[in-house]
RNA sequence: GUGGGUAUAGCUUAGUUGGUUAAAGCGCCAGUUUGUGGCACUGGAGACCGUCGGUUCGAAUCCGACUAUCCACCCCA
């Protein structure tokens, strides 16, 4: 048969075996998230284009070439998000949140388009967990962020991942640095590779980070940004490195971490893995001072990240991280003829009204293909029901797991058959690591 | 946008110097057990060998173009 068409180049199916890592992953970062105090806000997936050309900024790669970006029947330039943080500060202008007290914690979950050549850990359209502090623009601020970051993967279990910090401070103290940085490289010109040369006139910044030999090894004498810090932004730049040293947060200050987004001033940083191949960037952000006042908001901080959530799946299978088994089945229910099947939904539906997971044939198979079918699933218990049941009014409730039955009224089936799962649950939490202070603890939880 | 690799069943792959019904494992369905899953054995379904064109008596195999996909550059999460 052939298919009508295939998917779109560089996204992704999530298929039911694989989703139930992505659910864990993100209620994970939900929960941490919110342990930090931010909470979810939700804009839509496409904005007004002008937004991403004031915010992201005009000669950035990702507006020139990245963006989704078309007219919609009113005649509106309408652009699918390419990251996250600009609809964000817009839904915070626009609906005034400045005038609840801050700093403005959120978070958000989201899909993000950008019209980019597939390669490994990177997609066309892919999934971030971001952060944003509105309002706050101590260093602690930027700690706080970077340490809800370190914290999702240290929750995680993923290994190996170095923090990078920077400072590219602010308007002012950068305008002196590109213009050395300017000067420096213009005495190079004719030894740089072309796309530097470019870079030469667009964002001399950039040229830090060329892998070209030649270019870094210019690159490697280049006037330092942390030399032309103004007195505040050095300052404020020493602080995020002590508020992470009393954290015990490991990071490395690294000069050439120049983000491509023109919103950024003063820290930049990035969690970095080598295990998921030439894209190791899993979340990248920094403090953003000027962009709520560029969206036409009064002046006021603001510091974020972007998490990308497939590399971080692609992290954790790399490293082996483990992930929960998904739900499955408790109980099975064979069915043998029209009678036993009306029974079968029929408990299968009183099973569900308790929380308990329960399934029945809906495809016909016959007795045999029924226990097979429900072996596939993991289905803890299987009942079989025919007529001599429905005459009886007594069942036999087999245990998958080491295949004993025990008998049970078919009447009483649902609350025994609970009943029997709470025992089971209560047996298997293993106390016998728990000491005196644990289990005080448990006994105050409870009593409250 | 620029390079390089790859394309055979749902998945992972084999396929000899071009040669006749394209192979295996896993998965799926069924049987060996007429009311009980896993293990084993047996059988079955499932592939226009990415597409189009060329060379040839003959192409999964050689050549070309296209498409898809993977990896890298660039850039970023």
């Amino acid at each position: 048969m052939a298919l009508i068409t295939n998917a779109i180049k560089g996204t992704l199916d999530l298929l039911p075996k694989e989703s139930c890592k992505t659910q864990y992953i993100e209620a994970a970062v939900r929960e941490i998230a919110e342990n930090y105090g931010f909470l979810e806000m939700r804009t839509p997936v496409f904005e007004h284009t002008e937004l991403f050309q004031r915010s992201v900024g005009e000669t950035t790669d990702v507006v020139q070439k990245e963006m989704y970006t078309f007219e919609d029947k009113g005649g509106r330039s309408i652009t699918l998000r390419p990251e996250g943080t600009a609809g964000a500060a817009r839904a915070f202008l626009e609906h005034g949140l400045f005038n609840d007290a801050l700093p403005q914690k959120i978070y958000y979950l989201t899909s993000c388009y950008r019209y980019e050549k597939p390669q490994a850990g990177r997609l066309r359209e892919f999934h971030q967990f971001g952060v944003e502090s509105f309002g706050a623009g101590t260093p602690a601020a930027d700690a706080e962020i970077i340490s809800l970051a370190h914290a999702v993967f240290r929750y995680l279990g993923v290994q190996n991942l170095t923090l990078e910090i920077n400072s590219i401070g602010c308007p002012e103290c950068r305008k002196k640095f590109q213009e050395a940085l300017k000067a420096y490289f213009e005495s190079y010109r004719e030894q740089l590779c072309d796309t530097c040369k470019s870079r030469l006139e667009r964002n001399p910044m950039r040229i830090l980070d060329c892998k070209s030999p030649v270019c870094s090894e210019i690159a490697a004498g280049a006037p330092k940004i942390l030399d032309f810090l103004c007195d505040d932004c050095r300052a404020h730049f020493d602080a995020v490195q002590k508020y992470l040293q009393a954290m015990d947060i490991a990071f490395t200050v690294n000069p050439t971490i120049v983000r491509g987004l023109d919103y950024y001033t003063r820290t930049v940083f990035e969690f970095v893995s080598s295990e998921i191949g030439a894209q190791g960037t899993v979340c990248g952000g920094g403090r953003y001072d000027g962009l709520l006042e560029e969206l036409g908001g009064k002046p006021m901080p603001a510091c974020g990240f972007g998490m990308g959530i497939e590399r971080l799946l692609l992290l954790m299978e790399a490293q082996g991280v483990p992930f929960p088994e998904p739900k499955k089945c408790d109980v099975y229910l064979v069915s043998m003829g029209e009678e036993a099947g009306l029974k079968a939904a029929a408990l299968a539906e009183q099973l569900r009204e308790e929380g308990l997971s329960a399934q029945f044939d809906t495809v016909g198979r016959g007795l045999k293909a029924q226990m097979k079918y429900a072996d596939k699933l993991g289905a803890a218990y299987t009942v079989v029901l025919g007529d001599a049941e429905l005459e009886s009014r007594r069942v036999n409730l087999k245990n998958m797991r080491d295949g004993t039955q025990t008998e049970l009224s078919l009447d009483d089936f649902v609350g025994a058959f609970q009943s029997i799962v709470l025992r089971e649950a209560l047996a298997a939490l293993d106390t016998s690591d728990l000491d005196e202070a644990d289990i005080s603890t448990i006994l105050g939880g409870v009593q409250n």
